[in-house]
DNA sequence: TGCCCTCTTTGCGCCGCGACAAATCCACGA
DNA sequence: TCGTGGATTTGTCGCGGCGCAAAGAGGGCA
């Protein structure tokens, strides 16, 4: 992975979308390239918002730290996201942890930069309203999905919306192409990791995954869909 | 409440703060005032987003329905607060619903008019990038609670909150200055309208709080606070 | 004023899932 | 190659909160 930046890789980054050559090469210009090594601790939630960070490859976990410990894992990013963004637009701390899952690849803009850039180029300011929105549906969904699914539902809906977005097919089936724990799925869906793994193990026995350490293959999405459809059980109608 | 829009009260609305006086008498120009008769649907969850619209007065309820029938509360507006305005500008189909809980006024922008808004004072693209951010940090923030606490002390919170953006002083304590159901409590939380039931009447009894049909009263916000930060119980230790 | 409809309260039983515990298992570094 | 520590699996137990049911209580409208 070259560590030189050029105009094709940032045209593809939601934020410099529909942006004119010119612009992509200023953008380009301003911007830092860095490696991540697996487990770096790009950002601390709490922390001031000084950069823009956008994923050139590798794997980005974004999570939240309960004050007495706990964490959610709020999304994993890949190649053409970024984050780090709106806490800079906006002047507020971090309002999460980002910490680079694999060995990673970056840019990265000071926010001073970015400022300039947005000054220049207004079409940003509209994209990154457009980004946020995109993730407040989002969010929208899944706070939906936690307060009215049960965990085999969530887990599967969260299963396969990871392979939509980091799936790799193998001779077995669909392979998520980073490491996951079972805690880091829990922290996801809002379950404990034992649970995680029991249902696991279930849908192992019918075939349906396949997973062994931080390594989880998907042989039948389908029945994923159709788990994660599921109505909630008729509540036994035993005399 | 007069249904002459003027320049005061939009310079209140956060999407046009820090425009000039003559950005802020275009904007005026092209919005329309209407009353919202209680319980009046104004916005279509699926429908296409063709209008933006800011609360002038009264309450409005932004809620989520699943596909099997389920809904979850997302949030409840006051005055100066906007709604329906990031799925225009993302062209997506809304999101929610919007229902008026109170009799209500609010200002709407067709879609064509906030554009060419947007395109005269940049301005606008920026703070709507940033109250979407804002939106997100607090999305996120539920969506950890709902993961990480009990059903008392996400109540608690909850209701903290809305004393703070819709709290009216009485002889009593602090009253939630709209009607709200036990029903609809349970939707902004994830619980059912029983489990909320036996939460207030339990509060009802160590005098914290004051409630009847649709109205809720708050006579000790301090000791909803404490239930707010109560860590779980370290699960009983008797042999 | 009286009926009706919605909202609220309360009891009871069940169960999904978390807490706790303990035994492997595997990957990685010395 | 052999530890060593994190990750995973599996069993047991208890409980918070949901489903179900049914009665009571206001409020609004005719």
């Amino acid at each position: 992975m070259p560590l030189t930046p050029d105009r094709s890789l940032i045209a593809k980054i939601d934020l410099f979308s529909g942006l004119d050559a010119d612009a992509l090469d200023d953008v380009v210009r301003r911007g830092h390239t860095r490696r991540l090594p697996k487990d770096m601790q790009v950002l601390v939630q709490g922390d001031p918002a000084t950069t823009c960070h956008a994923v050139i490859d590798g794997r980005i976990k974004i999570s939240q730290t309960t004050p007495d410990g706990g964490q959610v894992v709020l999304r994993y990013l890949g190649p053409g996201e970024m984050y780090g963004t709106l806490a800079v637009l906006m002047g507020i701390p971090l309002p999460a942890d980002a910490i680079a899952v694999v060995d990673s690849v970056e840019i990265y803009w000071p926010a001073a930069a970015m400022a300039d850039l947005i000054e220049r180029h207004p079409k940003i300011a509209l994209a990154s309203s457009r980004l946020a929105g995109g993730r407040l549906v989002d969010l929208q969904t899944r706070l939906r999905e936690v307060t009215t699914e049960r965990v085999e539902q969530r887990l599967a809906r969260t299963l396969l919306r990871m392979l939509g977005q980091a799936g790799r097919r193998t001779a077995e089936g669909v392979e998520i192409d980073f490491p996951i724990t079972r805690q880091e799925l829990g922290e996801m869906i809002g379950a404990t990791l034992h649970t995680v793994s029991r249902t696991l193990s279930a849908w192992e026995e019918h075939g349906i995954v396949e997973s062994s350490r931080r390594r989880i293959v998907v042989r039948d999405p389908d029945a994923l869909a159709a788990i994660a459809e599921e109505p909630r059980p008729p509540a036994a109608a035993a005399p």
